[in-house]
DNA sequence: GTCGTTATTGACACCGGTGACAACAAGCGT
DNA sequence: ACGCTTGTTGTCACCGGTGTCAATAACGAC
């Protein structure tokens, strides 16, 4: 059989150097003339009206160096003017490796997800990847079967993981057997640095410790979180530490247990003012339980800060809305989704430096703190 | 050249009834065997292990009626007991539709668009199908072109529209062009009647309305929402119509204008303080703003709802935190999410009777609003 | 002038499904 | 026996890309 010649076009048409002397723009224009009725070009459009092969477009779409400069140049302009985009599902099929992004969370707070989900898609927009949502309920015992299917069947190319799910080391290495990308948020380093984003919820609440002590309070309690939580172990551990460096213990009695609920905070509450000596301050865990703690106060017909200041956890947008204004640590929900989102994509650069991972959660001091009356 | 024959396999191991004598659960374990390496089946290893074409096995999974009932049974067996999953890309490419939804919002309260997912997400879970998160800037000229990008490059079997993009017309026309499925949530019936989801504000402000006129509240202020949003104008209307049932009317100096943020609701919150006469009672026209409201008054020294009654509406977490506990209309979010994903699925349904598409706001009586005292 | 090397490009099979249509068997009417 | 219908299944091309490897041209060295 004959030899295939070079695709027929330059050959006719070039005849000035050999090569590279299609007319891009013309191409463009004959393009918008032929498809009257809208369809959406492919890339063998592309490579037609360029004279060249699928192949070599989609090495121009994929940034590869094996594009002469001003063939690339030509391809990039055509597609720009005829706006040509490549099919993910197409891509993804022939690539075995998805547009998509996951994000699988079990934190039920709104205000989390969604700042998260924001700072994701900040880094996501015009990127060509898209964000996948996928709660879920780390007690149901097919969760990890669930995510691995999810992961598996969307052929995703990489998740986020968030708070507490993030913590589940068993998810964490299913993911790592399907050699799926990810980036675990939480409030400790519990896997390889460039795969985390740690919250640092530690220094935190240390900031909070300090802010009670330097007002004079001396008599604190604290109201923890979930025990499952590594978040909940942070935040009471700084506090503690933060207290410590102004030689302030706290008694076990001042202790409470919570669940992160506003209903726990709530209850727990009450029982701070049944406490004998009266505690002056507390440190709630989260802004769910401070919110908690104030409505039991008020239920009780007490106007805090007065009798007792409460700081909270989060800044979620509860507390500026409730009264008085809750002084509380800042958790930076949206920055933390776009760090996540920014290092999932170096997730293969091994060695590489890789940006921030790490944030600084920040006091935000507002009303629900003051200096002990009693003092 | 010869005529093909069928496949080989039923013909030398079929021997008693020529066909649906294949063993399904031996070519499961036969499967189970000769994949120790645990590569995922593909519809070809499906169907090599059943003795059918690829075909059929698509039929099946595609629950077509032109399969022996005999042959679907045996191949969903199979297909369970080797987990076999079709991949969603590539049957989104050679069906020219994707398994992903999408939902476009614009509204920037966090609970809100949670809950609406969670309420798509109950639907979708295990159907195959998966959420794709959009928000964009109704502001930005450019987000008509983004959208339809959105929808086009990733081949949406459709989309979800909250508002308040859910009451762009542009939008809606882009999206019936393209062809894709959709679903439009808003306060009115802004499109055929199966193309909605009805939250009908307007019956629920109306039970607010009667609510303070009930208590005995006749100077009564509004403020209303962001003037572009379809709620707004719904949500003023129903509570005028509702006191209008008790003779009582609110002259407009009672009626300020809020953009729906707490800011606002906490300015004009101030300014009410200073109509004269004072009204005993004041409808915000959404949470964030009575939150806004409830917190002017305790700046301004006073302990609501003492000297004024307020009415919220959504019931979002937020209402329950703030002191007073705010007497709200409730919006069932997760409710809307889940009619919506579920109408979604019945587009192309024409006539057919469609589940429903309308909910019922309900109100919340909680400790915002009482007698009012001077009477 | 010959050969190896580098730069650039193309041919072709394939990813894992679906659509259109053909093929074949069984059942039925005449 | 024949043609037609119905039920069931298969063939083959194709969806829109990518991976692999071969092909070709240009260039420099010997």
């Amino acid at each position: 059989m004959a030899h295939q010649r070079k695709r027929s076009e330059p050959q006719s048409v070039g005849r000035r150097s050999r090569k590279s002397d299609v007319d891009y723009a013309a191409a463009a224009r004959q393009w918008a003339e032929s498809n009257k009725d809208g369809r959406r070009p492919t890339m063998k459009d592309v490579a037609a009206l360029a004279g060249v092969s699928k192949k070599t477009v989609s090495r121009v779409i994929n940034d590869s160096p094996l594009v002469n400069e001003a063939t690339r140049k030509g391809i990039q302009g055509l597609i720009k003017d005829i706006g040509y985009q490549p099919d993910p599902q197409a891509r993804g099929l022939a690539s075995r490796r998805s547009f998509l992004v996951g994000m699988i969370y079990d934190n039920p707070t709104p205000q989390y997800v969604v700042n998260i989900q924001l700072g994701i898609l900040d880094v996501l927009r015009n990127t060509g990847f898209e964000l996948v949502v996928h709660p879920c309920d780390r007690k149901s015992d097919t969760f990890i079967e669930d995510a691995r299917k999810f992961i598996e069947v969307q052929n995703l190319y990489g998740v986020i993981l968030t708070p507490s799910v993030s913590e589940d080391e068993r998810l964490a290495e299913v993911i790592r057997e399907l050699g799926c990308a990810y980036i675990r948020i939480a409030s400790v380093a519990l896997d390889m640095q460039r795969r985390m984003i740690v919250t640092n919820d530690r220094k935190g609440s240390r900031e909070a410790a300090r802010h009670l002590a330097k007002q004079g309070h001396t008599k604190i309690a604290i109201i923890a979180g979930r025990r499952s939580f590594r978040s909940a172990h942070e935040r009471r551990a700084g506090f503690e530490e933060g207290l410590a460096e102004f030689g302030i213990t706290v008694p076990p009695e001042y202790i409470l247990q919570g669940d992160y609920t506003f209903e726990s905070g709530l209850a727990l509450g009450s029982d701070i003012l049944d406490l004998n000596p009266s505690p002056t301050a507390v440190f709630a865990s989260n802004d769910e339980m401070a919110a908690g703690v104030l409505q039991a106060l008020h239920v009780a017909g007490q106007t805090p800060p007065d009798s007792l200041s409460v700081v909270g956890f989060d800044d979620f947008e509860t507390a500026t809305r409730v009264w008085p204004r809750l002084t509380t640590v800042r958790t930076p929900a949206r920055e933390i989704g776009t760090l996540a989102a920014e290092r999932l994509f170096e997730f293969d650069n091994d060695g590489a430096a890789g940006g921030p991972n790490e944030t600084t959660p920040r006091l935000m001091e507002r009303d629900s703190t003051r200096i002990p009356k009693s003092r």
